[in-house]
DNA sequence: ATGGTGGCGGTGCCA
């Protein structure tokens, strides 16, 4: 099976792009973020008609998630559980049904953070903290999961294209590159980096500055996967054409392949 | 060069 994720910004600006990915990469599951869309003008029509189901979780304007799937999903979560008052659609979670058990896949959209030093970045560590409740909460089943989406965190300085310019960027800070390593600690696996764990990998290129042209990147998509996942994990890839296509989307496909039949 | 681009919504906010 394989299960992806990407940050479309805006399905609606998107739906030709995505359908184009959707008949040619043909994820089993797949979670998007930033749909900034609600359920009136998803556009949920031509997604069927790729032949996928379609739950999502929107939002007006900004922010919003959604996870497609070849196959019966049922919804988990739709929202990060840990603050009711937390009205960002920012997750998603579901689980299939695979030949090995029950799979969930989460969706998230975790947020920039930025500027520091304001209530943004407060918000961005508070929700890594539910984020690591909950991927504990599902450890605790010793099943198959995975936590992809866009997590607006660089895990390293090699997952950015000039450290030094993003000293004080939300996404490259100490205390979000230790929520993110804390997440690891619990046993989960980066998919990319177990299979890559040299080169840059890069996952969004700015609209600005020309980014794409002089390979400006961030590796800030990721696929978090619990043992039982990894266990199976089988590939890894990383779209890098979608950013070059007409309209694209600033972040590109990350998918893995797991050793398991729908 | 304190810029630049893109999406939403119809003005600044967000990334």
């Amino acid at each position: 099976m394989k299960i992806a994720t990407w940050n479309v910004n805006s399905v609606r600006k998107r739906t030709g792009n995505l359908v184009a990915w959707l008949e040619q990469a043909r994820p089993d599951v797949v979670v998007l973020q930033e749909i900034k869309a609600q359920e009136a003008t998803f556009p949920r029509l031509e997604i069927e008609a790729a032949g996928y189901r379609a739950e999502i979780v929107g939002q007006k304007g900004f922010n919003g998630v959604a996870l497609l799937s070849l196959h019966p999903v049922e919804i988990t979560a739709r929202a990060l559980p840990g603050d009711a008052s937390d009205e960002q659609a920012r997750y998603i979670e579901g689980r299939v049904a695979t030949s090995a058990g029950p799979l969930t896949v989460g969706g998230l959209y975790l947020p920039n953070g930025n500027p520091i030093g304001t209530e943004k970045f407060t918000y961005k560590l508070a929700w890594m903290e539910r984020l690591q409740r909950r991927a504990r909460e599902l450890l605790a089943r010793e099943e198959m999961f995975v936590l992809g989406g866009d997590y607006n965190v660089c895990p390293t300085d090699r997952d950015v294209y000039d450290p030094r310019a993003f000293a004080n960027d939300a996404l490259c800070q100490p205390q979000s590159r230790a929520a993110l390593r804390a997440l690891l600690n619990l046993g989960l696996t980066d998919a990319v980096r177990a299979f890559d764990p040299e080169s840059t990998c890069y996952t969004f290129w700015d609209y600005q500055a020309g980014a794409w042209a002089k390979d400006w990147g961030l590796r800030i998509d990721h696929l978090l996967l619990s043992p039982q996942a990894a266990d199976r994990l089988a590939g890894v890839g990383i779209d890098k054409p979608e950013r070059g296509r007409p309209d694209p989307s600033d972040h590109v496909p990350v998918w893995c392949e797991l050793d398991v039949a729908a």
